[in-house]
DNA sequence: ATGAAAGCGCTAACAG
DNA sequence: CTGTTAGCGCTTTCAT
């Protein structure tokens, strides 16, 4: 491995001088500036960042933490964050915490947060409690669920009252019976199901109709596969229901494709309504209506509030909330 | 911010006391181990990765850098990696290259891999002599183009051959004007919708038919909104078209969208053939029939390639190829 | 069982 | 315009 000592023998001159030339910093003489770039060219030298770094005591570099690769939401987001970061000179990488406590406990290790200048967290296993313990000290905003602990910065979206809008829409189009497909969190936490379930409830009771617990499709993972199994024996169980509520897009999904299985037709027979509004949304059965929570709204909010907290440690927290919209398209009836 | 000095200080023992107990290394005796331990919960110390990283020489961490985050096929195939990569002791982080040479380039900066272990490089915008070009030291491996020069290892898809199988599965299924949607790429670099177009043009001269350029559908972005706009376009164009191929499930997706605002019925007059497998294929338009790349197999076979790397800088490159297999669903005819 | 010294590769601060 | 010194926070090596 060449380091910068090697390039400024080679070069005959200090390592100072490399790295001024290689910074642009100090000044330098332009003939002495083009034998060092000769050098470092011909010795295939590349700065050791690790050494930087510690040097400089910051990276350049932002995490972002979601729970799981695999999931078009945090795809959306991550592309998104990683151009606003982009443009403030940051560099993005995306950590994978696996979407369980232990997951997020293991991710957000002090140790491999201190290594970034700052860290957006996507919070989905922990609970307030776990939050409250953590004695972060790298400038930290957290993303996504509903509660979190007041010192943090949150940047959120507006589940329950999405949902409240989602359901109140499928009211509106003639739906009495409507089954929440997601179910809420075992533990009761204050999840993203949970809000998007007690949205469910407060439609249904707002438009006096009763939130039954034969209405609640619990899943073991918000999944298509799991939400296709799960819708066909809910309707098997309960022929009358006449709409569907699932709390994701990837769920509404795979409701569609139980409806489908079943022989029922959307929206005539059964209106369907998803919830996050992916990119997808638009192409699958001629048109998933669903909310939009605000994913660019979120990701500049969050991008905002991360560099204000690098900037200013003591600044006071912000809790910010994206505004949700009910986007109607061919799975529902206009009202 | 604490460092190790300080803990040592707190304890009354020097740093490689503190060192040896956080690694677990070296003898120290149990109540000194005691006091260490309960010292760093009270000052809330977590080791600077950057500084220790930068004495051993290496970071436990591996890069895969992804043209973009916002894309299911590689959500899914960085969801893998991290399981594999954990079961060997090393932490996966994914990086963004923006899908252009450029970005790729920027990506590819010697500096920022070095800061890694080992690199996954998902090809997508760079030419091959771009690839020869580079002057890596960091372990590395690339994935997913067709050809790769050989002095690299190389994890790829059968993108040709699963192409050909695709279309084959069409013509058995008793289409004859098949259009592929997707075109290749405008440098004629092999990349992945080259090589599936020439799968697809092989499967037609192997069945006496003539693949014309009118069929070419050519896409901007291979993504459902484009295609979805260029399938109704290419079916007003040419009605006898009663066969698709598309270059990716996504563009799938938009091309059963456009068929069905032209009204065509799937599969009884127009077939529709993706690629990829996503999750969701199996869940649209009644079950998508596509061409399952093997995305296991590719995991396994990158992460298995890049340890062998690491482990031996100089063992022989390996070139490895996935094998497709046609999988069968709603939106083409049995044969 | 514990500690002192050296140094990973770089840059801030200052000297010339 | 260029170079010297010091040290970022840690671990390796070797001594005690």
């Amino acid at each position: 491995m060449v380091t910068m000592a090697d390039v400024a023998r080679a070069a005959g001159v200090s390592v100072m001088t490399v790295s001024n030339v290689l910074r642009d910093r100090g000044r330098v003489g332009e003939e002495t500036r083009q034998r060092v770039l000769r050098t470092v060219a011909e010795t295939g030298y590349a700065v050791n960042l690790t050494a930087r770094n510690l040097r400089r005591g910051r990276a350049d570099a932002v995490a972002l933490i979601v729970p799981s690769f695999d999931h078009a939401y945090f795809g959306d987001l991550a592309s998104r964050l990683a151009a606003l970061f982009g443009e403030r000179g940051l560099h993005l990488v995306v950590e994978q915490s696996g979407a369980s406590r232990e997951g997020e406990l293991a991710a957000l290790d002090q140790a491999r947060l201190r290594a970034y200048d700052g860290v957006l967290l996507s919070v989905v296993g922990m609970t307030a409690a776990d939050l409250n313990a953590l004695a972060v000290t790298t400038p930290l905003v957290l993303l996504g669920e509903q509660e979190a602990p007041a010192r943090f910065d949150h940047v959120s979206m507006a589940n329950a009252e999405g949902a409240r809008a989602a359901v109140a829409h499928l009211v509106a189009g003639g739906s009495r019976r409507i089954a929440v497909v997601g179910g809420e969190d075992p533990r009761g936490a204050a999840t993203m199901a949970t809000e998007r379930m007690a949205g469910w409830r407060a439609a249904l009771e707002g438009a006096g109709l009763a939130a039954e617990r034969g209405l609640v499709v619990r899943l073991e993972a918000f999944e298509p596969d799991a939400a296709r199994v799960a819708v066909r024996e809910a309707i098997a169980r309960d022929p009358e229901i006449d709409g569907v509520f699932a709390v994701t897009d990837q769920v509404a999904i795979g409701a569609l494709a139980g409806l489908a299985d079943a022989g029922l037709d959307v929206p005539g027979r059964v209106q369907v309504m998803g919830f996050d509004d992916l990119r997808i949304a638009r192409h699958v059965a001629g048109g998933l209506s669903t909310v939009d929570p605000g994913a660019a709204w979120i990701a500049e909010a969050a991008a905002d509030a991360l560099a204000r907290r690098m900037s200013d440690p003591d600044a006071e927290p912000r809790h910010l909330t994206a505004p949700a919209r009910v986007v109607a398209r061919r799975t529902t009836r206009p009202a």
